[in-house]
DNA sequence: TAAAATATTTAGACTAATCTAAAAATTACA
DNA sequence: TGTAATTTTTAGATTAGTCTAAATATTTTA
């Protein structure tokens, strides 16, 4: 069995290898989980030992296949009970991921599978991330991210890659959705921003905004 | 904030004061909670400078309210959690304790109280046992034990007193069931045992059996 | 390509929760 | 009521996960 400690090492492993060849190194690790070079070192010795990651001190680290394994479980844990919390516990989408930090880690997997089949099998979370299925397998929606588009353009609102408390607030506050079909009406040369509509609404987004949002392609 | 296992101790403390007018034993708790008493010993002294205790030594201890209104909110936890996974997501009400005995140390006055309302606010939970309210008030049924029945007399089967897996699957076997109608057919004077009509069916119960019965009176 | 800067690891220490073995206090009962 | 049995506490270790400070390796850059 694997502490809590381990599987948000290795959960943390797992999402920066999406976004790298090399392996993820110490101090990347140390800054996601607000702790010191030192310690990630220790643990990712012992890590090492337990064959869930492949270790070669000095050049960072990646998943064997084992802990890759471990890791995704624990994000479809995640993943699930942000599901529940929104859909049955009438939670907001910004206020669950620190409840689901703590309830991903309780290992049943008859409870798990139980709780995907009471939820009717979610394909993704409140933020718009992938749910793994029970073998661990990912079905990774085409997307692209807002600022590619051109004006006249149009596609669903599929994903935000800041979930912050922040930027998911300042989505509510528009009613700007997951789901929600978007059309670009026109984009300002001068600084980038989107001038879209939704929903019978209109609304201009910075550049910076935009690039947090990703459209169904 | 108090770690998994002082909410542990603190529970188990709760448990035995219902019995007890004296203090609660160092060997009772080490018994219950599977520790040795020097283990209990070091921890009820944390208890105590953290003021959820009453502790003398060598003399037991008993909670302040501040421990006992912890410990209350626990088991609250543990029981609303235990009606959820039998009502929502089909355990059966012999699989579900280890589970709650994780969940319940989430510590979310909304979780809880919204997964309250979720489950409609019951009172009980699948053994019977009573689900303390927000403010920590626990209704108490008033129940007497089904060996003091006489024969014709008859009720509700409202708890269970030893909620062992081996007990409850002997129940379910039986199709014995919370809520379940029980009339008391006759009483062997030989061997105290019960014989028993409900839901159409009859049954001899032995008196070790008839001893873990609750009837609502 | 050799400093300088940066990243990583090692050494040694700390805390929470546990243990075993031994000492001390309480309680049981002859 | 004094000794024996039992219970509880103390003393000293251990383990997981963390930390700081120092040492060492890698990478950058002049
Ligand atoms: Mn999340
Ligand atoms: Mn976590
Ligand atoms: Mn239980
Ligand atoms: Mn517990």
């Amino acid at each position: 069995m694997n502490s809590f400690t381990e599987e948000n090492y290795l959960k943390a492993i797992y999402k920066f290898s999406l976004t790298t060849k090399k392996g993820v190194s110490t101090n990347t690790i140390a800054k996601k989980l607000n702790t010191k070079a030192s310690s990630v070192t220790d643990m990712l010795k012992k890590l090492a030992t337990k064959n869930l990651i492949n270790y070669k001190k000095y050049y960072g680290v990646t998943l064997t296949s084992k802990g890759e394994q471990i890791a995704l479980s624990v994000i479809r844990n995640h993943r699930l009970w942000e599901v529940f919390l929104v859909e049955k516990l009438n939670f907001k989408w910004d206020e669950v991921h620190d409840l689901a930090e703590e309830l991903e880690h309780i290992k049943s997997e008859k409870l798990i599978n139980n709780l995907d089949a009471f939820l009717n099998f979610p394909t993704n979370d409140p933020h718009g991330d992938p749910i793994p299925n029970k073998n661990g397998k990912i079905k990774n929606l085409k997307m692209i991210n807002m600022s590619e588009l051109k004006a006249n353009e149009e596609g669903i609102f599929v994903y935000v890659k800041d979930s912050s408390d922040k930027f998911l607030k300042y989505l509510s506050k528009n009613k700007l959705e997951i789901g929600e079909r978007i059309k670009i009406l026109e984009i300002e040369p001068f600084d980038n921003s989107f001038k879209i509509a939704y929903n019978n609404q209109q609304l201009i987004l910075s550049e910076s905004i935009a690039k947090n949002i990703y459209i169904q392609s």
